[in-house]
DNA sequence: GCCGTTGCATTGTGGAACGATCTAAGCTAA
DNA sequence: TTAGCTTAGATCGTTCCACAATGCAACGGC
């Protein structure tokens, strides 16, 4: 309820870049702008029927945040994900979860209930089938290990770098595949950290957390793999086939 | 000398937005625009010789950075700390900082090198009485802490939030004889870093924090008080104080 | 087949303009 | 006098247009 007056409100008088971040940044989480895809302002400021500048900020927005690559004098693009960048991800994810569970004796009764409704959600998209939301859902729970520390500052950059992630499973074949077994393994983490069993949890996260990083390499290596024919772009007024 | 060449690089081929935004972001944690600063796009878009659209992509950046607040339909204006952002901002150091010490046994002898290197050069500050460089240099200290992890964007963030802390040093009118007392204690915890001692130098570093969250927040709160006369704006074309 | 040249698409930035909105001054009335 | 309303000006948010700078791809010479 509040979430959904807040989201009207921020979609009704918000800034239009900020919408229009919003929009774009949808559409690359849900996979319909695959990474690689060029996002030239001047067709996309038609489409959004907005002017240059504007559309210009939003896509500094979502270079900021890094969903996006955004070159000099180059068309901006979905960034496509090296395996230096994955190594990243998960040194800040190892960093900070594990960080978290260490300090989760600090945390206050909230945090722990949130941790046990982000698994029960990710538990309720696998028994109700809804295979594209179970790995949001489960990168919620891993969300809300690092939302202990109590610093919106720290969730704030944590979402980013876990957006970042979602570019990996975007390009996923069968998504729902991979997602579902990492469901018991939180739900497993969860358990020992709301025991107080912090040793324990961290020990678990950080397998969970090396399984998940060579899993996701694979996929982004054998992207890499397919993607050594670079796309050419049309020449003249060809329609582009990305949208 | 690499690092010379890369600020030459960064100040001539740097898009202009970002050439503004450092030398706006240099002004203010140099102190020269303190906190309440109004800054007027129209205004230093003439002053940087710019056009506005190129001044707002430096304004929008420093707004992400934390440094100025850009609310809807009014001006810029340089951030003022309140108690609460430095409650968040010491949450930051410890998760981050703490973090970095319990996983000190990961890092690689650089990182211990780097933490010897930043100390010295806090210490040199000391000793040349270069008061106006020993916070920043005790900060690289600090910096150089949580670089222990190895990870770039977690490195990024960090120095976005100590940059924000340098707006509390601004406005202190004897920074020097403030930032003084702390290197000592930043030898301290450096050497037993580097001993391997990292229970020590966690609890010592917890204490260092809370003694230094404390001095930060009366600072902050003293200058409250100050500012309860809210400054009017000129009409019409007076000249406006700030800078 | 390789390499420089050239032309076009696209980006980077500047400038002017207009409506929207906020702030402050001025005015009216109790 | 003072509270409240009105109004004018300043500033922001956005758009449109223009032009130089840059990069990319096709073309042509060797």
């Amino acid at each position: 309820m509040t979430e959904d007056s807040e989201i009207f409100d921020q979609a009704a008088s918000a800034p239009a870049d900020e919408r229009i971040a919003r929009a774009l940044r949808d559409r690359i989480l849900e996979g319909h702008l695959p990474p690689g895809t060029q996002l030239r302002d001047s067709r996309l400021s038609a489409e959004f029927a907005v002017a240059r500048h504007t559309l210009r900020g939003a896509l500094r927005r979502l270079e900021h945040e890094g969903l996006i690559v955004y070159p000099m004098h180059k068309s901006a693009a979905v960034k496509t994900l090296t395996a230096d960048d994955v190594h990243e991800i998960y040194r800040v994810r190892r960093a900070l979860e594990l960080g978290a569970i260490e300090n989760s004796s600090a945390a206050p009764a909230e945090a722990f209930e949130a941790l046990e409704a982000t698994v029960y959600a990710a538990e309720s998209a696998v028994s109700q089938e809804a295979w594209n939301h179970v790995g949001t859902a489960s990168l919620r729970f891993h969300q809300a290990i690092v939302g202990m520390f109590g610093s919106v500052s720290i969730d704030q950059f944590f979402s980013g770098v876990l957006a970042q992630l979602r570019l990996a499973f975007a390009v996923m074949k069968d998504e729902a595949q991979w997602q579902t077994p990492w469901v018991p393994r939180d739900r497993e983490i969860c358990g020992l950290i709301r025991s107080g069993n912090r040793a324990g949890a961290a020990a678990l996260t950080r397998q969970y957390l090396d399984d998940s990083e060579r899993g996701v390499v694979d996929v982004v290596r054998a992207n890499e793999m397919n993607q050594r024919r670079p796309v050419r772009r049309r020449r003249a007024n060809a329609p582009e086939g990305g949208q």
